[in-house]
DNA sequence: TATGCTAGGTTATAATATAACATTATAAAT
DNA sequence: ATTTATAATGTTATATTATAACCTAGCATA
């Protein structure tokens, strides 16, 4: 049990750079985006990212935004939760901010689906592209 | 008119080519599945599938399917509509399988974002992943 | 010590998508 | 009929994103 709690709690170096990067910017990155920004530090193959990516997101604390084939820290606490499973993303397409939420009909649609027999969501992909309020006026 | 609306109605012939091989499959192609499968009707390079797909989702003919870069015909009529914008996929990661739906919920909260100024959507990104009823038995 | 598990290193390659530039077809306008 | 504008096509090369395969090291525990 102290393995896995400890292994659950602390990331490794390269997972710890990997989300310091990530939780300092405010766009998301791109795998090779994260490859080059972390170059100096020892990342010498995309492979090297995308463990520690998955790492992360197996997590919680990153997600990725899959119209972009990038990643971006998690907005919440944690998505530890099973707010995991139903984050939703709206993507501003001039600026590239992301703002990352949680709503509850997408949580119902989910658990209606699945009592109804209909379908077992294990994961919702959800990303609105437009325009935010900044960058409308 | 006669112009716009002839361009709008009828397919060219590679155009319609996709849009058959698309309508034939029930689960969905990549742009290289394609490619292979109508190699033979004249399709020889990447660019000649991926003009032929832009112009059909431009239509709303097809979808892009964000979590398999993969495509699939429309399950409507057509997404000429609004639906287009907002529409939503169930995929099964068993059997492939995709099924298309609308959610008013979903609808509503495009407009609320926008009517509170938040954010303006221009296009939803919403796939359930999981497994469907067929497969789950 | 032996075993198993997670992480890390490295090279090569697969899979997906677009840039750039030249040519052709089509329909509308003159 | 000729010009013009637009959409479609052809072709080569290249960019971007992601994984396979294989090997090594650290670390916890049976």
């Amino acid at each position: 049990m102290s393995t896995k709690s400890k292994r659950s709690k602390e990331l490794t170096k390269k997972q710890t750079l990997v989300m310091d990067l990530l939780k300092n910017n405010k766009v998301p990155l791109s795998a090779y985006d994260i490859l080059d920004k972390l170059h100096d530090f020892g990342f010498r193959a995309p492979l090297q990212v995308y463990r520690a990516l998955d790492k992360l997101i197996e997590l919680g604390l990153v997600h990725r935004l899959e119209t972009l084939n990038a990643f971006v820290a998690c907005q919440h606490k944690n998505c530890e939760s099973n707010y995991k499973k139903t984050t939703m993303f709206t993507i501003c397409e001039m600026c590239g901010n992301v703002h990352e939420f949680v709503n509850t009909g997408l949580i119902k649609l989910v658990k209606f689906l699945e009592n109804d027999g209909k379908f077992k969501t294990s994961r919702t992909v959800v990303e609105f592209k437009g325009v935010c309020s900044a960058c409308t006026e």
